[in-house]
Parts: structure tokens; C-alpha cells; sequence
DNA sequence: CAGTCGTGGGA
DNA sequence: TTCCCAAGACT
């Protein structure tokens, strides 16, 4: 049984007017290029946006269209991707660039199906690009929307740990129907997330639906259902990844085996992870047996 | 579906 | 200090 919503004209009136008086001012915004809000929807896949910023600025300055990167060795994007994380985003956004060469003559596709054939592009971001580069209505559902939708519509702290239908059905039923409400609306729900609906400390004074919500309406009920696990780090495989790119990324030539073993004392841990890099096309081996980044 | 994959800053 | 997690995608 669906949950009772509020009503869509309000909920949308408070959620756009807020969203015109505080949204924040981003490159990707201002100039809201294909190109642009593709690379810029790549790099904030779980990365916070004050560390996007340098990164996407330089990377714009040196590849300014999606021919630009595909002609440039994925090795390099590797490198200018520097320590957003996830490095193997570096080379789906290389891999993508040449696909969009290759099937769309070097123009960032407008339909989300087209979009969701594109490497490293998902549901959220081909929605995403769909939505803020063409002005197209999608149903555009990150972590911040499910958050907002959560609490305001549903009750609840969290949303579940993966999409479900039901959550997809409210999100879509809430989608204004012209595009471009629904690009501004997707823009202003994320942001409503981003900046109020915050997971640790939300900011309900500030909020535009507060009065709507179901969340505050019930008290703030604590999340009830199974522990939210944490992401192990400490001595996991993704740090002795993350530290032997480092090295490579970090020299200027190719880095000798010894090196290597310097950065990651753990002999058969370190092996697997190098076979990993390399399985990945993150790293690649000279004839000499040193690591380099791909060309 | 559950596990894997980086990094760094704020609470 | 420790913990949490930030505009996900892929297997």
C-alpha cells in the first residue's frame, strides 16, 4: 500500500522557490555543457564536490571535448584524475569519451538509453545528464533524493540499502510532467538533500517542507531494521590498491618492482593487488618488468 | 543481491 | 581518535 504523500503542487512550489533562492553556484551549473556535466557527474559519484572542483577545472582545460580525451592515452586520464578515488572512474570516463567518438561523432548523447550504453553510466548518472545537460524529464534518484523522499513522503531516516520499486514508483509520481520543471525540480530535490536533509545533522529549520514531513510529523523516529555497514578500510585490498597507484601515478617514469614492494610490505597481498590493477587496465608492465601507467 | 572498489574531511 | 559517508557502477 502507497504511503499518503503530500501534495505535489506544494511540495513542489516550496522545494523550486527554495532551490532558486539557495542553490549553489557550481561550473557545471553555470555552464551546463554536455560534455561538462558528464565529466562532472563521473567525478562526484561518491566523491564530495570541494574536492571535484580543482580536478574538473583542469580536467576541462585539457580536455575540453570528448575527442580531446579519446585521443589522449587512458594512462593520462588515470594520472589528472589524482586522488578523486575510484580510479577505475578515470577509465570509464576515457572509455566513454571514445565510445561517444565512435557511435555519437563526439557529441554526449541526449537520451537516457543511450546514455545507460555508455561505460561507468548507471542509472543515476544517465538520468542525471539526461536531465541537467538536455533539460530532459528523468527520474533522476541519488543518495540525496532518496534521502529527502525518505523522510518527507515515507517516515523514515534512511532509505533502504538498495532502490525499490515502490521508492521508484513515489519518485516518479512526484516528476513534474514538462521537462523542464522536472530538470529543475531533480536539480532542487538534490540540493534540498545535499545542503538540509543532510544524513548526520539535518537542518529541519531550514527546510522548505518541514511542515510536510512525515519524518518530523512522527517525532524523528531512529532508523529501525538492520545495522548500515560501514565500508572496511585499514589493511583491505582497496588501500593496498589505492597506495601502489599512488606510487605509480606519483613517479614520472616507470617504477621498479622493488619500489613497489616498499609501498606494500605484505608480499602475496601486494601480488594480488598489482594482478588487480593490472586485471583492471590501471597499471601496465615495461618489458623490463617495471609498472607504468597505461598508454 | 551482496561484495567490491579510494579518499579525505567533518562530527 | 574513531567513525561515518559523499551526485554509484559493476559483477
Amino acid at each position: 500500500m502507497p504511503a499518503p504523500t503530500p501534495p505535489p503542487a506544494e511540495l513542489h512550489g516550496r522545494i523550486l522557490d527554495w532551490f532558486d533562492a539557495h542553490r549553489r553556484v557550481l561550473p557545471w551549473r553555470e555552464e551546463p555543457s554536455p560534455w561538462r556535466v558528464m565529466v562532472s557527474e563521473f567525478m562526484l559519484q561518491q566523491t564530495p564536490v570541494a574536492r571535484v572542483l580543482p580536478v574538473f577545472d583542469a580536467w576541462l582545460e585539457r580536455w575540453p571535448a570528448p575527442a580531446d580525451l579519446a585521443a589522449s592515452p587512458s594512462g593520462e586520464a588515470v594520472r589528472a584524475w589524482g586522488r578523486l578515488g575510484y580510479p577505475r572512474r578515470a577509465l570509464r570516463l576515457h572509455a566513454a569519451a571514445v565510445a561517444i567518438v565512435e557511435r555519437h561523432e563526439g557529441r554526449v548523447p541526449a537520451t537516457y538509453d543511450e546514455l545507460l550504453e555508455l561505460p561507468g553510466v548507471g542509472d543515476y548518472t544517465a538520468a542525471a545528464i539526461a536531465s541537467f545537460a538536455h533539460g530532459r524529464r528523468a527520474v533522476v534518484l541519488d543518495t540525496n533524493v532518496r534521502r529527502v523522499f525518505a523522510r518527507v513522503v515515507e517516515g523514515v531516516q534512511f532509505p533502504a540499502p538498495g532502490v525499490v520499486r515502490a521508492e521508484r514508483d513515489v519518485a516518479a509520481s512526484l516528476l513534474p510532467d514538462d521537462d523542464p520543471t522536472a530538470a529543475r525540480w531533480a536539480a532542487a530535490t538534490m540540493e534540498l538533500g545535499a545542503l538540509v536533509c543532510t544524513a548526520r545533522s539535518p537542518r529541519c529549520e531550514a527546510c522548505p517542507v518541514a511542515g510536510l514531513c512525515r519524518w518530523r510529523a512522527l517525532g524523528y523516529p531512529e532508523h529501525d531494521g538492520p545495522p548500515r555497514r560501514g565500508q572496511a578500510w585499514h589493511g583491505t585490498d582497496r588501500q593496498c590498491r589505492g597506495r601502489l597507484l599512488a606510487v605509480v601515478r606519483d613517479a614520472h617514469e616507470p617504477v621498479a618492482p622493488e619500489l613497489m614492494a616498499a609501498a606494500w610490505t605484505d608480499a602475496p597481498q601486494r601480488e594480488r593487488c598489482l594482478d588487480s590493477l593490472l586485471d583492471d587496465g590501471l597499471l601496465d608492465v615495461t618489458p623490463d618488468g617495471r609498472f607504468s601507467l597505461p598508454a
